[in-house]
DNA sequence: AGAACGTCTCGGCCGC
DNA sequence: TGCGGCCGAGACGTTC
C-alpha cells in the first residue's frame, strides 16, 4: 500500500517522465465528478505545464505553471500509470492528464483525496499543514525524535502511524521498523531510553530506504508508473507472518490488534 | 463476507 | 480548577 517509499518512488518517476510536459486536456470520466468543481479544474489545468513534483508524507503534489497544484492521496489502493510506459489502465479511472502523445491516469482514488489548490495557498490546506516532519529529511535526527517522543504517553506504534508526528509511515512499515529496532509496539513512547530512540531513528531511516531500494511494497495495489510491482513485500520480517518463526530467534511471530490495526511482532526480540 | 487500513471524529483523560 | 493537547475507540469507504 502506498506509504512513504511508494509515493517517493512515484514522485521520482513522475519527475523523470512528466516534468516540463504540457497538459492538453483533463478528463474526468462521466459519473465520477462527484462534488469536484471539475470545470474550474479544467481551466486551471488545461494548457498548463507541470513544473515540479513533490511528496509530502503520503501525498503527491503536481505543481503547474498556471499557479495551481494538484494534490493526490492514493490511500490504500490508488494507482498512477503513464500510458507510454504501461499497457494497461488503472481500475476505476478517476482523472486523466492528457499530454497528447501520452496520458497520466489516476485510478482508485477517492475524490475526497484529490485537491486542486492555488500553489500559494498550499500551506493553508489542513491536510498538508498538519503533517509532521519527513523521516527522510535532513531535520530528522535521533535527538529530534527524542524531543518529539518525550511526553507522549501513547503507544509507540500508534505514534509512528500519526501523520502529525512523522509524515509518511503506514501500518506495514511501522511493524517492520519496530521489529528492526527491537522495540515492542505497545511501549509508551515516553518510556523509550536514549539508546532505544537511537535504534528507532536508525530503523525508521533504514527500513524506509530499504523499501525504496526494493521498489516499494506491492502487498496490495501499488504499482510503479510503468505498471510494474515493487519487491519489499517479499522481504517482510513480521507483517503477515503470524505463527511463523522469527527470522532472528525462531519464536513464533504474534499478531495483536492495536488501535484497530493488525500488528505483528516477535514477543522475544521486541521488548 | 470479512478483514484489511488511512483518515476523520468524538468523548474523555492527562498533566501543566 | 481550567484548559489545551493528547489518547483510544469507533465509523467510513474501498478492495480483495
Amino acid at each position: 500500500m502506498p506509504e512513504l517509499p511508494e509515493v517517493e518512488i512515484l514522485k521520482e518517476e513522475l519527475k523523470a517522465h512528466v516534468l516540463g510536459r504540457k497538459v492538453c486536456t483533463l478528463t474526468v470520466p462521466p459519473g465520477k465528478e462527484g462534488d469536484c468543481p471539475v470545470s474550474r479544474w479544467k481551466s486551471a489545468v488545461k494548457g498548463a505545464t507541470i513544473v515540479d513534483v513533490q511528496r509530502r508524507g503520503k501525498m503527491l503534489l503536481l505543481h503547474l505553471d498556471s499557479g495551481f497544484s494538484l494534490i493526490i492521496h492514493l490511500m490504500m489502493v490508488g494507482q498512477v500509470l503513464l500510458s507510454s510506459l504501461c499497457d494497461g489502465e488503472p481500475n476505476d479511472v478517476r482523472l486523466v492528464l492528457d499530454f497528447g502523445d501520452d496520458a497520466l491516469a489516476v485510478g482508485q482514488v477517492h475524490l475526497k483525496f484529490l485537491h486542486l489548490v492555488p500553489t500559494s495557498e498550499l500551506n493553508e490546506l489542513p491536510e498538508l499543514s498538519r503533517l509532521g516532519i519527513d523521516p527522510l529529511s535532513e531535520e530528522f535526527s535521533a535527538p529530534r525524535l527524542g524531543e518529539l517522543a518525550s511526553g507522549r504517553r501513547g503507544k509507540i506504534k500508534s505514534l509512528l502511524l500519526d501523520q502529525g508526528f512523522l509524515a509518511g509511515i503506514g501500518n506495514t512499515y511501522a511493524d517492520e521498523i519496530l521489529f528492526d529496532a527491537r522495540i515492542a509496539p505497545v511501549r509508551s513512547a515516553s518510556s523509550l531510553t536514549e539508546k532505544e530512540i537511537g535504534r528507532l531513528h536508525d530503523s525508521i531511516v533504514g527500513i524506509l530506504w530499504r523499501g525504496l531500494e526494493l521498489g516499494g511494497s506491492s502487498e496490495m495495489a501499488f504499482l510503479h508508473l510503468d505498471g510494474s510491482k515493487g519487491h519489499f513485500q517479499e522481504q517482510l520480517r513480521v507483517k503477515g507472518r503470524k505463527e511463523e518463526p522469527c527470522f532472528v530467534c525462531g519464536t513464533p511471530i504474534e499478531r495483536m490488534s492495536l488501535g484497530g490495526r493488525g500488528t505483528y511482532f516477535c514477543p522475544s526480540c521486541q521488548s
